[in-house]
DNA sequence: CGGCGACTTGAAAAGTTCCGCAACTCCGAA
DNA sequence: TTCGGAGTTGCGGAACTTTTCAAGTCGCCG
């Protein structure tokens, strides 16, 4: 075992800690999705929504495939589903005296 | 308009992107640990380990107070514990498709 | 009061991550 | 075969984070 446990989970909590990563799997809970329509509704360069690709790929937290000329992307678990659901809750509860977004939480759900 | 919810949830993440930062919230998850008692378990300077916590406690993840000599920290919100969980059968799964993957590769000697 | 232990803060150096640009690969259609 | 659309990759500079060291605060004991 060489990774300390600690680490490889600093390493997994950093690797959600960017607005595009975070938006790309909010977008894949609902099923895979190919590239273009992600780049439709991130506004992002695409090199660069490659790159946060690439980021969640080499963490295991998303799987890509090749179907006809589009590459899709899915969650490689559904686990993750959870980790999004917990950070929503935290989130409720720090922002709950201040700061004007928990009405937009409870809005939206997003 | 204030700060994007998926940028907030961005940030909350990479708070916890941290291996000194995951170890104190371990740690606390069992109940409130003065300094001390952390920067027992946790080999770290004292200067590192305090901005450490000052990251924590800005994002409003811990609170501190003062009991006697020894100032106090404790987690914000149970809900972290919730948080760790996820992230801990996340790693699982993703550790494990790891491991499936090299045992194949094993077994058709490429 | 003065010193000590327990922490925190400030600031600069060292280390990482992010982003746009250009150059690339790959597939399917003409 | 050549073209164009869909993505990916490499690179360098800007932006951010982490670490370290020195100096600072705070409460308590003698």
């Amino acid at each position: 075992m060489s990774v300390p446990l600690y680490q490889a989970k600093a390493e997994m909590f950093r690797t959600l800690g960017h607005p595009v990563r975070i938006r790309v799997l909010e977008l894949l809970q609902d099923g895979p999705r190919p590239v273009r329509d992600l780049l439709a509704e991130i506004e992002v360069e695409a090199s660069n929504l490659s790159q946060q690709l690439a980021v969640l790929r080499r963490a295991g937290i998303v799987t890509s495939y090749r179907d006809g000329q589009l590459v899709m992307y899915a969650l490689s678990t559904s686990d993750v589903a959870d980790l999004l659901a917990a950070g929503r809750r935290i989130l409720g509860a720090v922002l709950s005296d201040r700061d004007g977004l928990l009405i937009e939480l409870r809005a939206r759900g997003r």
